[in-house]
DNA sequence: GCATCATTCATCCTTTTCGGTGAATTATGT
DNA sequence: ACATAATTCACCGAAAAGGATGAATGATGC
């Protein structure tokens, strides 16, 4: 029993993106888009396989399919990186703010010790 | 036999962002750093489970070991997120660019049949 | 000395992923 | 009718991931 976040969508898409051969093939459909033999002999993988990776990349709506005659016309849909995009974006500035945070509290202290700043008294080991 | 790609870095990355838990680990360190045992009480995981975890997210790199005494300090470590986010940007500037590509194209076609534009005549079936 | 923090190793379990095969099925193009 | 595109189902197998447990080890704090 996996615990589920609360965003699926974006577990999912990760999910899709951990894999090389999912990387790739987004990078292929992004340049133009195929169809799902197309993608097999390119990377000269069982159909089967295929379909197995196009079924999670769709799932992760990294991928939409287009039913044209007896092909299967998949195009690259670059919308949910957005939210995995933000994610480590927000990782990011939030540790940046952190080290802002500490900046700033550095910065204070210094303004407070104007009379006579002790230097190196941080980290004080049984002083 | 897995594929190893040209970049076993940003697998490694994407794999361990590909996990919820460890997602919920690494905002944890991005608040504020804390040992394993911190880690494990505050996930409600086996001290075990939890030292996986850790390994994987060391190996991406995503998080620094300090040992302090008897205790591992963690700490949130953003670079190898560059990577991923620079892989991600790139398939949507690549699709962008595609977009605009195509829309040139469109433009151009619309120019150039400024004399009389035969709409209508792609995708001709046996004419 | 003893408790604590953390690791490692050895198991075990279940689930998932990734790959393949083979056969059946549906729909479509020719 | 026949070939092609693609899916699904039923398997198989290997590997990894996630979780747990128990025991041992090492280093450190008290």
């Amino acid at each position: 029993m996996r615990y589920e976040g609360p965003s699926a969508d974006l577990d999912r898409t990760l999910m899709a993106l951990a894999d090389p051969i999912r990387r790739r093939i987004l990078q292929r459909l992004a340049a133009s888009e195929a169809r799902v033999t197309d993608v097999a002999a390119e990377f000269s993988i069982s159909l089967n396989s295929v379909s197995k990776h196009i079924r999670l990349l769709e799932r992760a709506r990294l991928i939409e399919r287009n039913v044209s005659g007896r092909d299967h016309i998949l195009r690259f849909r670059p919308e949910p990186l957005s939210e995995a995009q933000q994610w480590i974006a927000a990782q990011q500035s939030f540790w940046a703010s952190r080290l802002q945070a500490i900046d700033d509290l550095l910065t204070a202290e210094d303004a407070t010790s104007e009379i006579r700043p002790p230097k190196e008294k941080k980290r004080v080991r049984k002083a």
